[in-house]
DNA sequence: CGTTTCACTATGCGATCGTATTGTCAAATT
DNA sequence: AATTTGACAATACGATCGCATAGTGAAACG
């Protein structure tokens, strides 16, 4: 162990990262077996023996890539909680507002987030288990938590806390994911400013009419 | 052309029938890059070459296994417009019940379908062009015609009829898509019939509380 | 019955898949 | 300065991809 600048260590961190971010890409659009390595290294810019070189296997890249765009993520994702902080106050509909906002700006500035979940969600395998047990069990207990804390402030009716996050889930995603066929078949792009808040809006007016 | 029972063209029939049958299921399980011929005709319990003298190119068989999806749904999809006819009624809130369960059943006993949509819905390119021509254009002007009715009998509150639709689909969808995800993460069966009674009832309380 | 049609099979093409092996050359270590 | 390390490249492996071509054999035809 020399000393300060690793030359070589700081160029191995710079590679695997843009390995990792072309990977996240890919598999976010293609799913995880129509992505191929080559394709992951072309939209890096590299070799394809060098993603092999730094990440062994297909499913290992996948993994590394899944735990990257969480990383990314994660710093970005406190604004809910602290909104619950503040549900004490009055006028709880616009702390909703900005629940919904916050959910929905979220899908909209991560679609790699959105389309890896979609696609491997809603299919069971071995990738599902993997991304329940290192991710989504914790995201899945935080939602609902945050869902019966709404719930008990009267923001939110009754019932099971999970079904009423897969539908707030839902009402507020599905817009996003299918927002190529809405811009095809009607020419109206969903994830527009307006297009958004006219989402929040009626979800809202739909919860308190 | 000599008589009647004509062995031939009946075996013909049938054999295309189980190919189309066995694309519709691998090609809403894996998407269009990475479902395989071959695949697709062990499914079938049949030779690829076979598959390929049917249907000559990849393409062109994801496009009649889509024809073929679609006409065996079309024939089944006749409850929502009948129950538009009715909605003079009284009681808006048992047929807008029965309507959410009606796109809620329709999700879960056709999953080929909610596959196959999500997966093109999502990505621009030339099968959701082609898919959006041929079904989705017509589907969409139905589904939203059907909103802006029940906006006119005050059961669906105002704003676009598109946005409405997307909001309804994606709450109700949403759940049954993901619903590996919530079997893995929380052991709830999502696709159950009580799941499915007490989403709609949710659902059903957020629209009047 | 002889001939044609056609559903189906066998085989192989070039490309690409994931993976493994080996080589190269500059950076890091001693 | 000599040696070792390690990031990266070249190349090849068998398998499989979509697709094409040449058969085979029974059903349909005149």
């Amino acid at each position: 162990m020399t000393n300060s600048i690793n030359r070589r260590a700081q160029r191995r961190e710079e590679t695997r990262e843009k390995i990792l971010t072309a990977a996240v890409r890919v598999f976010a659009e293609l799913g995880f077996e129509a992505a191929s390595m080559g394709s992951i290294a072309n939209r890096a810019g590299l070799k394809k023996a060098l993603v092999q070189y730094h990440f062994e296997t297909k499913l290992n890249l996948w993994q590394e890539a899944v735990n990257f765009l969480w990383e990314e993520l994660h710093s970005l994702e406190n604004r809910l909680p602290r909104l619950a902080e503040v549900s004490t106050r009055d006028e709880e509909r616009e702390i909703l507002r900005q629940v919904f906002r916050a959910i929905i700006d979220f899908a909209r500035s991560h679609p790699d987030w959105v389309g890896i979940m979609f696609r491997e969600a809603s299919t069971p395998g071995p990738r599902l288990d993997w991304l329940v047990e290192n991710h989504l069990k914790k995201d899945i207990e935080e939602g609902s938590a945050f869902i019966a804390l709404a719930q008990s402030h009267g923001l939110l009716p009754q019932g099971s806390p999970l079904h009423i996050l897969n539908i707030i889930s839902g009402a507020l995603t599905y817009p996003l994911l299918v927002s190529p066929l809405t811009k095809r078949a009607a020419g109206i792009s969903m994830a527009s400013e307006e297009s958004l808040d006219a989402t929040v809006d009626i979800l809202l007016n739909m919860l308190k009419p």
